[in-house]
DNA sequence: CAGATTCGCAACCTTTTGGTTGCACGTCGA
DNA sequence: TCGACGTGCAACCAAAAGGTTGCGAATCTG
């Protein structure tokens, strides 16, 4: 896609995509583990894995038989970045956003 | 689309699309000074603004004979917090950027 | 070895997306 | 009033997206 800002949000805008960066979680899984939690077979769950591997998303490893991913949370960052730029420029709240958050976290 | 968060994320995709929210600033423009500055014909530029306000990202007003649009950024803040709160499972980093942002903006 | 598992590739299908053109309707100014 | 301008709607089109099925090839395991 050549777009690397253009390609992460588009891989954030589909809802299936979205819930496997989840299901993911912080050990990976499997495209057949995947399918066996989500609505579709796992030749769709591996077409979006590989989307998001192209975003830079998530990572692959080969292990046995088995493709283990896991997430590579980097281009999140960049994304939140492009936001806040864009939009820091109008908005305040959004620029401030960013200790929002740290004290909801803290909290 | 009744997914705020995919709408969001589908609106930033697309390049022509940010570069639009870049072109509004703060005073707003009008489908035919957008098509100006782009590649594209108006009726693509009015395409595109029909899916920004669906996504909640523009308002339009009617003044007179033109349509004026401006930047709505809410959806923006929730897209951020969607991306902390998901990512920061993972990274401690996308946990902390918020504070980053914020000093980097007040440096 | 034989069977079960997991994967990757390819073909195919339908819907969405991004773009175009054409045209009819309101609005402003001379 | 009449022309120029800006808009919105509709038809149409090609390409991309999201999904399916059907394979063949590796990899474990009994």
């Amino acid at each position: 896609m050549s777009d690397a800002i253009g390609a992460t949000f588009s891989a954030l805008a589909d809802p299936s995509r979205r819930r496997m960066l989840g299901l993911l979680g912080g050990t990976g899984a499997t495209a057949t583990q995947l399918a066996r939690e989500l609505p579709i077979s796992r030749q769709a769950v591996a077409k979006h894995l590989s989307q998001l591997a192209a975003a830079g998303l998530v990572a692959s490893r080969r292990e046995g038989r088995e493709t283990r991913y896991t997430v590579t949370p980097e281009p999140l960052e960049q994304a939140v970045a492009w936001i806040v730029q864009a939009g820091g420029e109008w908005d305040d709240r959004l620029a401030r956003l960013g200790t929002y958050v740290a004290s909801d976290r803290t909290a």
